[in-house]
DNA sequence: TGGTTATTTGGCTATTTTGCCAAATAGGCT
DNA sequence: AGCCTATTTGGCAAAATAGCCAAATAACCA
């Protein structure tokens, strides 16, 4: 077990994890599954400043885990994750053993 | 499309890829999938104080991603989500994603 | 051109996270 | 008991992050 060797890598994975590890972000990168956004459209939905929304979207982009195509007037996001739908279900997945371990706590 | 409707959900799932987006604790989640690790075995490994691996460590505990096991002198952590490596192979594939269109810049 | 909408960027403050040290806690050994 | 190893906890300072406002940029339309 050597952490120097993967440092690297991790450092790079965690990146990525980091960029999905806030509500909102998680939440704008879940409804691209269902087709492109643009930026209004979440700012409708959400209810934060524009800016705000705007700087979370880049650092979905920065860690490439969404693409922009701009057309117009309007700036739409797309989701370049397939497997990000499987990503969350492990996610949810620990949020349920959690949800098991409280309830046996009854038994 | 409404965030209110999901925040709950948001912030929960946020928690957990929270806990694992930090280098060094992906690092020790990954590490556990080989089975179980005492708290110095990381902290040779990592070449942080003992006091920092142990609160990575916790973090990891708090979000449910791993378990705690005493025995006499040493604390043992024990991977809880089996699912772990199909998650982070999720994120690698992003990076490879990234890599590919770097590439394709150089054609 | 001037006005309007959509988005990004800069700047600022408040909050959170990180990682170290020191101290406390706990179990084993002599 | 006294000592040693393993781990957790409290506290602190530095760094990173979040979210707002204001200003800049860009594309459309009259």
């Amino acid at each position: 077990m050597n952490y120097e060797r993967d440092k690297l890598k991790s450092e790079a994975k965690a990146k990525i994890l980091k960029a999905l590890a806030h509500p909102t972000r998680l939440w704008m990168a879940e409804q691209l599954v269902n087709g492109e956004r643009c930026v209004c459209e979440f700012t409708d939905a959400i209810g934060a400043d524009f800016s705000t929304v705007s700087k979370h979207l880049s650092v979905l982009k920065n860690a490439g885990i969404v693409g922009v195509d701009k057309r117009g007037n309007k700036v739409f996001y797309t989701l370049k994750v397939p497997c990000l739908l499987n990503f969350i279900g492990c996610v949810e997945a620990v949020i349920e053993a959690q949800l098991n371990e409280q309830a046996e706590l009854f038994n």
